[in-house]
DNA sequence: TCACTAAATGAATGCCGTTCATTTATTATC
DNA sequence: GATAATAAATGAACGGCATTCATTTAGTGA
């Protein structure tokens, strides 16, 4: 697997404006993925990028401002494979389902791109608006009253970021250790819960919490 | 204000261990707290920290094991600020609202912990596992079934998470500039909810999904 | 008394994102 | 077609970051 450790270009370029331009912003966001397929977030910094590119840190500045720049593009990628195929193609709580397990799942690996997008200004990202585009627009043809659309996606999209981190949380997050005898109630809360599952514990909590948003925000249809 | 950039201490200390300690975890524990209040998280460094409590860098590392282990002290302390005060005291539901609207107000202002709380096994915090507690505690004696008393903590606290952060975003966040004419379905949503709010709008959304988990869990109870 | 441990200093390390002067090629203007 | 402006690369440098380590000094337990 190519790590980006070690440049592959046998020899140096030599300074000055190359006759094609070696990058661009696709090329920027799709090393960037494969850097944090590889390793991580950690494995994403612009000597990496650079590196994997070939061309010299201080390149990318020819195309983005900062880092952030480069986390809102993979941001926007990332949404454009959240599946929002249902709205407007049968019932809307079958839709916002499969737009928030799709949603949650997209994210769940990028846990570092949440709080990026939490305070993105739409504008920043044209995928993500377009997202928000199908979603309001199936919103407020299910019925609910146009005034109550956005604050039910925000409510609905804060459950998935918060969703998104448990995923990755480790199995034995709580297990209470050598306190479980000063903490009996929540002790016993976790055995009854380890002792009967079957999915994966984030899929019971995500499940369990996404069909009571769902029903509550369909009880203001009208 | 003190901002922690110009040490305050006369004398430089000679090398060597002085006759009483300097540091210990709470003092610790409040100076950091005191460099995030004055300039946030990016002020919150290992150097500003020792500045603030007149040491050496080097000397924190006596006492926690590296920067990670000061937010958890800085959660930790934090998770005494929520209001379990409710939990047998009172209907489930006022119990609930209570714990939530407390716990969100406490980390909207310390988002970058979320990501340090989401995966913290429960061992490394004690008064957040107290927390837990009284809160799993307060669910069973409510009538839930101790199998679902987990996922259904951890779905309101996913919800939690992402909705510090939403208190956080900008007010225009959700401006769609010029874009405006290519998604006239969610200008007119985001038109409409702007034109009407009278609340934040963070408080709005999280009150329309707190009150939808409540019901959704609460219909649990048997 | 003496070894051990705890808690401080201060110097050093490597990595990080970013900036800037410079070079070269393309594009726009007269 | 010359010339100016702009775009896109290199390479050297910067300050800041968390962290490590050798060293010094003081308290503690055998």
């Amino acid at each position: 697997m190519d790590d980006g450790g070690t440049p592959v270009r046998a020899v140096r370029r030599r300074a000055g404006r190359p006759a094609a331009a070696v990058l661009d912003l696709s090329g920027i966001t799709h090393a960037a993925l494969e850097l944090i397929g590889g390793k991580g977030y950690d494995g994403l910094t612009m000597a990496a990028l650079a590196r994997k590119l070939e061309v010299a840190p201080s390149a990318l500045y020819n195309h983005v401002e900062s880092k952030h720049d480069v986390l809102v593009l993979v941001e926007d990628h990332l949404m454009s494979l959240v599946d929002v195929s249902g709205f407007g193609a049968g019932p809307w709580e079958d839709a916002v389902r499969t737009w928030a397990w799709s949603y949650r799942d997209a994210f769940a690996t990028h846990t570092p791109l949440i709080p990026v997008i939490a305070v993105l200004p739409v504008t920043d990202a044209p995928r993500t608006l377009a997202m928000y585009e199908v979603v309001s627009t199936g919103f407020r043809d299910a019925g609910i009253p146009e005034a109550r659309v956005v604050p039910a996606i925000v409510a609905l999209e804060s459950f998935i970021f918060g969703s998104a981190y448990d995923v990755t949380a480790p199995a034995n997050i709580f297990d209470p250790g050598n306190m479980a005898e000063s903490t009996p109630g929540f002790t016993a809360a976790v055995r009854s819960f380890g002792d009967e599952q079957h999915e994966r514990p984030a899929d019971v909590a995500f499940g369990l919490g996404l069909e009571a948003l769902i029903a509550g925000i369909g009880a203001l249809r009208e």
